[in-house]
DNA sequence: ACAATGTTTGTACGATCGTACGCATGGGTT
DNA sequence: AACCCATGCGTACGATCGTACAAACATTGT
């Protein structure tokens, strides 16, 4: 009857100065596993084998969690294809770098496309998490202005973000062929980064 | 402590043969003003002004309700949109009417672009759910290909798909005549009824 | 060393959930 | 008319949820 909140722990009292920013990260495995639907304190916890009063202490309601891992992924997310793009060196092809940053995203177990949908579909819903999104698409914009014009730019991402939608909603294999064909079709020149 | 379950019903037994295809309708709603992680077997019910039992008569279990009223979604968008599609007269500018079917579904309080998201995000983790968007996209190619080859169907799919997110995502207005230059853009000639 | 302060942890409570089930009822079939 | 069974309806049960809270503890500053 020794009631067993969590696990591995044997009750043992821990000292984890940044559990806080683990429970986040935390959250994004739940969220990518189970949905927003199935996300609660309890599942976050046992997934971060915390007892379920460490997630109610650091994040005073369900909705603070949420917000502050999807506020997190957006800062990763964008900050990463930011760190791609500026990897791109002058002189050479950015359409096919843009492509291939594509493809190692679908590469990935989809957890990243997941988690954007999640996004996407809460953020429709709520205007906090709405102003999240529209950061995280202005970064992404910023990011292809390093290399296109911005009217390119704004035409080009929401083509990436259309052709990731379809290839990870699709149980069709992706052929990289036609992905590159469709970005070299929509900028036939490679913009030299006049910008 | 007649426990008031419905409100308008005052109780009586009411006959409806179709009730089962109002419950999906309603479902709808509640999935777009909720998300599906507040879509629950009750307020679908109160929604509906039916008792509880029922929805749970109708559809056994959550997941099934869910299930066909996503898959009532996919067929009526996609048949609606191949309506649109297939009015455009042989000669007219297909583009543009393109243009104009997308504008119009932003010009809707955005209740179908939510349920789209709501439906993506389920998919991305659920096969049979998969199996719905896989149908719906399928069939949104077939209907560009009415009036475009099919890889200018494919592309032009995920642009349109990539554009109506970050519109509905975005705070700020959209401008059509951006869009319009978008499409033009991957599109150059009108491409005749070749198809 | 010791108080102060922020974390950690276990537990409790009321609300809500999915689901099951038994009875009522009335339209369709014979 | 008599029956039947699909449908309508109310209620109950165990599980799980979000949240609150008090006591135990570790670290930090003095």
């Amino acid at each position: 009857m020794t009631s067993g909140q969590q696990s591995a722990g044997r009750g043992r009292r821990r000292y984890e100065p940044d559990r806080r920013q683990r429970l986040i990260a935390v959250t994004l495995d739940v969220i990518a596993e189970h949905g927003v639907a199935g996300t609660t304190h309890r599942r976050v916890a046992a997934a971060a084998d915390v007892p379920l009063g460490s997630v109610t202490y650091h994040f005073a309601s369900l909705e603070h969690l949420l917000t502050s891992a999807f506020t997190h992924l957006a800062e990763t997310a964008a900050a990463a294809f930011d760190a791609q793009m500026a990897a791109i060196e002058p002189g050479t092809d950015a359409r096919g770098k843009v492509v291939e940053a594509l493809l190692a995203d679908l590469a990935d177990n989809q957890r990243s496309a997941v988690l954007a949908y999640e996004l996407y579909a809460a953020a429709a819903r709520n205007p906090q998490l709405r102003l999240i999104t529209q950061a995280w698409m202005d970064s992404t914009r910023r990011s292809l202005q390093r290399h296109f014009d911005p009217d390119t730019a704004e035409t080009l991402d929401a083509l990436i973000e259309g052709l990731l939608l379809h290839a990870t909603l699709s149980t069709r294999p992706v052929d990289p062929g036609k992905i590159r064909a469709s970005v070299r079709r929509l900028v036939p020149r490679d913009v030299a980064d006049d910008r």
